[in-house]
DNA sequence: GATGAATGAGCCTTCATTCAT
DNA sequence: GATGAATGAAGGCTCATTCAT
């Protein structure tokens, strides 16, 4: 006598809660020090039911990583839409990364790791390549950026253009978490400076894009 | 006749044998996924011979970063030396952090993975205070550096230095870290790009600092 | 059709099982050499299930001292109702207590053995907590007794009642826990007097403590 | 080219500086939770040094149980000189245990705790055989006692003497095993009952021995 | 005689995953 | 579909004892 099927609603209702109980969880102990049965007790469900829905821990955990970028990427699709020329939605694309930094410290939290676990990913893993993806589609927004803008004008010419995309890239993001870690460390840090250093930055990174007349 | 204490060279001797061994198990699997077991394998002791030499598993992890960011020091002292401004001081300081990452890519690895967990760490155990110490005593060369280039007119003057100093700090930090992981992620990327990318980053430091005319 | 949770009656049938199994070999080898690997092996099951049934290997123990205690509290108090004045009564509690170390001599090393450790014991367990009360409160019955004697005449009167409560409670045990100690390792003893001391004792302390005339 | 043997005199010498720092140890932690390293540094001698004088832990611990009863056999001894009739003697040698607690409760808990752990002794070693023996003469002496007492009518004689020197026996070891025990654990005891519980016990002890009239 | 470095079995405990129900 | 009891490998660490020097 087979049953029908879950509606593919209450399929994602169920990730959703599973998801939503194990990002408090890592964020707060981390990945090591969070155990399967305490994300099930959390979901208020049985640590089998947690294996219906995700197939691993390392797949519930990427699933979250993925649902962060995917949060980050509508924020700057917000964060660009609002400027006009492309200077402008390059520093807001800044903007977006450190305001999604400030917004969800969790998500944040995750695709960092993630990135930095390096090692542990196995490229055959579907989960990993599409998170991969997503990450690769958002530095595209970047590239497409810097080829209006010096189209449009607003960014000087003598920059190689691929060179810029990247180093920008890599930039923001080394900074912010730079910044992240400094900013528990260092408490005997000027406070003003702590502030307002990722502010700094993207003024920083105007004076420098800008063309020099 | 007395069995003689292992003189300070052999005690040297073996810990870095062991060190040496924990150096690529640590850089190839991380911290938790490389037992003690495994370590004194590969080093050809008994499990409970590291355990003469480092009191524990945090312990000998430790001692690696430590070695790392002396390794670290001395690169960028010696980079320094070469130089005769500031400005040109500091540029070599961020060369010789690129250098670091390149010539000892396993050191560089424990060094950043420490300065992501640094704010777990339990500051009662001397080797993460030493750890820490050395760490600081990097960052406050900068800081003089930096003042340096200020009396002696190579940096522009219109920069707040305490936000200056921490601005490079971090993204100097942050571009090679985040260089390493994309590099891997990444094989796509442009590859002249990615050779250089590290390289271009100091000369677009310079254009940044030098005082404009 | 969901695996139910096992019944409170199942529950107890395993954790019976477990019990029996480490009864047996904490009784022969005693605490520190018994491990969590040998009671799983003996109850057939894996180590981690028998931490499904007790959170560590003192809570196992510390529940076998329980029980032991519950025995001992019940055959206490079915020996004092046969008796009708309070000083058959205290002596009934003695018999009681010599019959409990020979009706279960395993139990009853248990107690014993508790009893010669709680003060190093943890005061924040509560299998501690508990296990302490319910040796207290046995004592308060001895206490009580001796009231009822002094009251109903059954006792002498020249005998400081906390005192006397005091030594007859330290008496009993240590006689007891003396006699096991030599039974084993004095095998020249006099094998009547062997055979009989126990009941000796009470006849004994039935001459002490009854009023002369 | 051999080295003449250490003179009985420099092997006693050792022993007891090594027999000093474990008893002092094994009192503190007990058995199990002292390590040979710990007693080997405490006595200023290489580990390996002390297996030239004790073949084991085990063995070092029943040097110290040996040599506690030998000074509870000479504080008995003096004890009993100073009295007359046999009944004095015989409460004195209860004194001189008490004494014996009261005095070196060190070496009274390793007498005790030997006798506690019956399940580890080896009746094959040497040092466990004579440690049996010793504590056999002491009782003995008990024997005696009673016997004279018999004799010289200090005591009663209605009561079987066999069945009395193993009821004495028993009771003062017990009764002051358990006063320990108790001691530490009872705190809310009527101190005055506490302090005295074990003169008291004498006092007891005497008007059950001594003949009525 | 003395040393102390080396050994390695053994300990308690955790936890991702499985699978009978 | 859901459950949660059961599994057992694996982990970090300790320490009595040995033995080459």
């Amino acid at each position: 006598m087979p049953r029908r099927n879950l509606s593919e609603e209450e399929i994602q209702r169920k990730k959703r809660i599973i998801m939503h109980e194990a990002k408090k969880l890592f964020f707060e102990k981390g990945f090591e020090n969070t155990s399967m049965s305490e994300i099930a007790k959390a979901s208020k469900m049985a640590k089998g039911t947690i294996y219906l829905y995700f197939s691993n821990k390392k797949d519930l955990y990427f699933s979250l990583v993925y649902e962060g970028l995917e949060i980050l990427e509508k924020l700057i699709i917000s964060y660009i839409q609002k400027e006009k020329n492309a200077l402008n939605k390059i520093l807001s694309m800044g903007r977006a990364y450190i305001q999604f930094y400030r917004e969800y410290p969790d998500y944040y939290s995750f695709v960092i790791k993630y990135e930095s676990e390096k090692a542990d990913l196995d490229p055959e893993e579907p989960k990993v390549v599409s998170t991969y993806e997503k990450s690769e589609k958002i530095y595209d927004i970047l590239k497409l950026l810097i080829l209006k803008g010096l189209e449009d004008g607003s960014i000087r010419k003598d920059i190689d253009k691929d060179k810029l995309a990247a180093l920008l890239w890599l930039q923001t993001i080394g900074i912010v978490q730079q910044y992240e870690l400094r900013k528990k460390l260092y408490e005997n840090w000027n406070e003003f400076v702590a502030e307002s250093i990722l502010d700094f930055y993207i003024d920083f990174m105007k004076k420098t894009l800008e063309p020099r007349d």
